[in-house]
DNA sequence: GTCTATATTGGGATAGAC
DNA sequence: GTCTATCCCAATATAGAC
């Protein structure tokens, strides 16, 4: 979109497919918009690529190392003395779900690197069983872990459902975002938006988790 | 699938229709499929709505006046005292997310038909607009009006958190089940998972609206 | 209203020159 | 590695007999 002049073919086939991916769906693309889009021909998409298919693969794949979704163990492993008390613990919900936000809605990477993980979510294809081991899984384990250490009678079902809320709401908000603005054209999605949703469910996590609200959620 | 010897041609498209959208998207969907599923030629779906294109918003409008998403609206509606005290509030509240949760996971309706309803919020297509006006809209006032009227002083993005918190989890779980088979095998979702996951919402969305929680949440 | 063709387009993929 | 040209198939849609 900028500097591609510098950008191999490969790189820019890469680039045009996450994009529309992200956006229509594997079947809701064409080989010919993608190449079109990048600059290129079609059969440069066969010559670097094999097929559709693995390209839709390449680009999951691609996104995904990009744009990791930020998930609890993330904010644990770069601050492991979180866990040693109840106050650590409450802040390392809050920094989970602000930094989730701030991926998703206020950092400037494009869009299409964590919309077309999420999407796969939804629309599974054969791509999903992929990116379920090596993003899905270690994401649900790690909020799952760290729920029953706070809560160490917890179920499996009770951490899970834990889990689906910490992670949820975003992921909703990234993905139906054209379908809120139709149903309530008085609230803009903005930056101020987010904020409060964000804090509304930090808060709602800390609490529901029996931690001790930080002083900002109130 | 049933009884369908009687069923009319038109219904019987109209039901393979919804099945086959909701579960693969309109772009995943070819009309032979839909009309080898329905037992009937491919030319008679041109013979009763035209296009593939009219079928599927015939099909997102027969969805919705079958099976209608659960509002807290709705449930006001036929219980209006529940607005005259915190408790009925609370009990409004509680209602509304273990309906919505029969209607979606342990009511014996068939699921295309909010499935593909859903599915517009996420891949929206030529239809959203007018499901967005007929569905999303009315849905996310009435729950918005709810919040306004249990604390005055709220804005707008508040409310609308709130609003979006109280579908948003049943919404993303319809959606987004295969995935999380994938990925956390040792958790069934079963009838006492999605109970689980009811009473922790609803408990949450109770107690942030500032209410007094009913004694079979605790 | 339902059938059997068939028209027509657009899709993914490939061959072979350069 | 990239180009042009083309193959082959599946898709939507239509025509016209019954």
């Amino acid at each position: 979109m900028t500097i591609r002049k510098t950008e191999s073919t490969r790189e820019l086939l890469l680039d045009s497919a996450g994009e529309l991916f992200a956006e229509k769906g594997f079947d809701g693309v064409s080989t010919r918009m993608i190449a079109e889009r990048a600059g290129v021909k079609l059969s440069a998409i066969h010559y670097h690529f094999g097929s559709k298919e693995k390209l839709y693969r390449e680009a999951c794949l691609a996104c995904h190392s990009r744009g990791r979704l930020t998930s609890i163990g993330m904010v644990l492993e770069e601050n492991p003395m979180l866990m040693e008390s109840p106050e650590g613990q409450a802040e390392a919900i809050r920094s989970t779900v602000f930094r989730s936000f701030h991926d998703h809605f206020t950092s400037n990477r494009p869009d299409w690197e964590t919309k077309l993980v999420i999407r796969e979510l939804v629309d599974p294809t054969a791509a999903l069983e992929l990116l379920a081991e090596v993003v899905f899984k270690p994401d649900t384990e790690s909020s799952m872990a760290f729920y029953k250490a706070v809560r160490p009678g917890a179920t499996d079902a009770e951490a899970a459902t834990w889990s689906d809320l910490l992670y949820g709401p975003v992921i909703l908000y990234k993905i139906s975002g054209k379908a809120m603005d139709l149903a309530r054209i008085s609230v803009a999605r903005d930056e101020t938006f987010y904020r409060t949703a964000a804090t509304r469910i930090a808060r709602m996590m800390i609490l529901d988790a029996g931690l001790p609200l930080p002083a900002d959620l109130a």
